[in-house]
RNA sequence: CGGGGUGUAGCGCAGCCUGGUAGCGCACCUGCUUUGGGAGCAGGGAGUCGGAGGUUCAAAUCCUCUCACCCCGACCA
């Protein structure tokens, strides 16, 4: 390809619209344009990307015997009626109308039809496994994109679905699915790590995302550094040391003017904040809730919401709270049932002999109450959020927290939706059974972004081999006549490769081919006169090679293979 | 949805406070020169000043409303 033919404008400012470096870098290379927020063109560099990204997953999942199919965006009500979440999916679900008033959806995902496609066809234990997947553009009216392709409304998805007899083929197709993913992250020039996930919206028991390690990631991780354990904050559980509790008192009223927060309470009283019971109000659909935590906790809000089986708590309003005779900044559980509000304590508080709390009167606060005596709790559960430090459940090694980039997530659904849809077969004994179902979904736009993440300098993206939109840029200063001969003779053993043809002075096309970041450079310039050409790589200009211009073909056929191996080799 | 911010040429910005009919850099077009790390000179094209309404002899500038986009938070496979 040449570049005057290729379709590329770079910038050379830049754009204010970005924030974070693989925006930036995305949007001056000339890979993506925003339409709309959230929602952008593959320019034709960028669509290179994404191509050879699809290219690495779609053979891996050929590799697990994945069947690939492409099923329709838009979506008839009716299907999403079946499964329930047309009214449990909320507005992230963007719903449309077609010219009879009929609704539609456009897909945000793609359980629904998958199950309808299977149930057409698989009727007998004897089809079963099977994995149908697809490389498709999904939407999702997210409250608040961000960063370019990293969480876009409109965005490419590789999502995959396996259909089993029994848990025995969830299993086998969770696992091979498991290692697919291993190694695409891994050929993308990425290093993932699969972290235990709470299961959201979608349902379903085993659950782990794929996460890159980045500063820039929206998720939070909890790693331990001794086992391998590893979980989403949302999920992650920790082993807590308990400081040995006060000896039981009596209930007493305290008065503590103005001293609202456990920080002002702890020094007023002079009571550490381990002994400080926080309460915290929330309302879901059905009813208010109460989450008891220690004072030094924070409370997990997904895990609180899992607890009781809402998908939306909020704090209630202030009117809310003055009806039901409460005070912010004095909440606390005593008479709390009263209220008819349900009482969820953290199992750390469990043991506990004696704390302060709120006494739901203004200015006044609680010592010495104990729980079973002066208050009762409806039920004890993990609500509270793990910290840095904290030791690993599994091994009691220290837990670490780090920021991570969800590229991939894979889920044991069960018979969730093969229930509810009628998703059946009939096995060996003629008997009725649904399909046990595993989800699995790979980012393809944030996968590419998170590439360029991990991989650049300040001069620009530093693709690896494997997703470079070219393996190859000549860069020719002074004879054109071969630089043409050398890109047809590489194109033809099948390299990629990008001649820069342009009118341009020799630093717009150095500064444009460091920007672009192509893996390996061929400069014909003034060595050209001794028969040379200069070959350098991107990840490292101060390597170059003279080669000579017979030998050119052979060198960078070798150069790409070796590339390639060791991006395969870790 | 709450808080903050920005909309002026393709991109990045100045002009707005103090109203007088739009400017800079880059990019683009033409010509000549230049050619190993974002070239020089000369000439040129391009803007409903986000939109609507209002105030005024006169609005990019002042007022009201509105839309879009960005950031923080809430929220979210």
């Amino acid at each position: 390809m040449r570049f005057n033919q290729a379709f590329i404008y770079t910038l050379r400012e830049d754009p204010r619209e970005a924030e974070i470096t693989s925006h930036k870098l995305l949007l001056k290379a000339g890979m993506i344009l925003k339409l709309a927020s959230g929602i952008y063109t593959y320019l034709p560099l960028g669509f290179r990307v994404i191509e050879k990204i699809n290219k690495i997953v779609s053979e891996e999942m050929d590799r697990i015997g994945a069947i690939r199919l492409l099923m329709p965006s838009v979506q008839p009500k009716e299907l999403w009626e079946e499964s329930g979440r047309w009214k449990e999916y909320g507005k992230e679900l963007l719903r449309i109308k077609d010219r009879n008033d009929r609704d539609f959806v456009i897909g945000p995902t793609h359980e629904e039809v998958v199950v309808d496609v299977a149930r057409h066809f698989v009727r007998s234990y004897k089809d079963l496994p099977l994995t149908l997947y697809q490389i498709q553009t999904k939407f999702r009216d997210e409250i608040r994109p961000r960063f370019g392709l990293m969480r876009g409304r409109e965005f490419i998805m590789k999502d995959a679905y396996s259909f089993g007899k029994d848990e025995k083929d969830l299993e086998k197709s969770f696992n091979d699915m498991f290692n697919a993913y291993c190694r695409i992250f891994k050929r993308c020039g990425l290093k993932s790590r699969a972290v235990e996930a709470d299961t959201g919206l979608i349902g379903g028991k085993g659950s782990l995302e794929f996460m890159v390690p980045s500063s820039v990631g929206e998720d939070e991780i909890v790693c331990c550094n001794r086992c391998s354990y590893a979980a989403n904050i949302e999920k992650a559980e920790s082993r807590v040391e308990i400081p040995r509790a006060r000896p039981e008192q009596s209930i007493k009223e305290v008065y503590t003017p103005k001293k609202k927060t456990v920080e002002e309470v702890s020094q007023f009283l002079n009571v550490r904040r381990e002994e400080i019971v926080k309460t915290l109000i929330y309302k879901g659909e059905r009813r208010f809730y109460a989450f008891l935590v220690r004072g030094c906790d924070e409370l997990n809000i997904v895990k609180a919401k899992r607890a009781v089986g809402e998908t939306e708590l909020r704090p209630p309003s202030e009117k809310e709270l003055k009806d039901m005779g409460l005070h912010l900044g004095f909440l606390g559980p005593v008479g709390l049932k009263e209220k008819d509000i349900y009482v969820l304590g953290d199992n750390l508080i469990k043991d506990m002999k004696w704390c302060v709390t709120g006494a739901n009167k203004e200015d006044f606060h609680l010592e010495g109450v104990k729980i079973g005596r002066d208050f009762s709790v409806d039920m004890y559960t993990d609500l509270r959020r793990v910290k840095e430090g904290e030791n690993c459940p599994v091994c009691n090694g220290k837990l670490s927290i780090l920021r991570g980039i969800e590229l991939g997530h894979v889920f044991k659904l069960e018979d969730k939706y093969s229930r509810k849809m009628n998703g059946y077969f009939l096995d060996e004994k003629g008997k009725k059974r649904y399909y046990v179902m595993g989800c699995y979904g790979i980012g393809i736009g944030r996968t590419a972004q998170a590439v360029v993440e991990m991989h650049h300098d300040e001069k620009g993206i530093i693709w690896p081999l494997t997703v470079a939109p070219y393996d190859v840029e000549i860069i020719s200063l002074t004879d054109k006549d071969y630089a043409n001969l050398l890109h047809d003779e590489l194109e033809k053993e099948d390299i990629e490769v990008l001649l820069d043809d342009r009118k341009e002075s020799p630093g717009v096309k150095f500064a444009d081919c460091d920007l672009i970041g192509i893996p390996i450079r061929i400069v014909l310039g003034k060595y050209l006169e001794q028969g040379k050409a200069e070959v350098s790589l991107r990840k490292d200009r101060e390597k170059r090679f003279l080669i000579s211009k017979h030998e050119v073909v052979g060198f960078v056929k070798n150069l790409k293979r070796e590339l390639i191996k060791e991006i395969e080799n870790g």
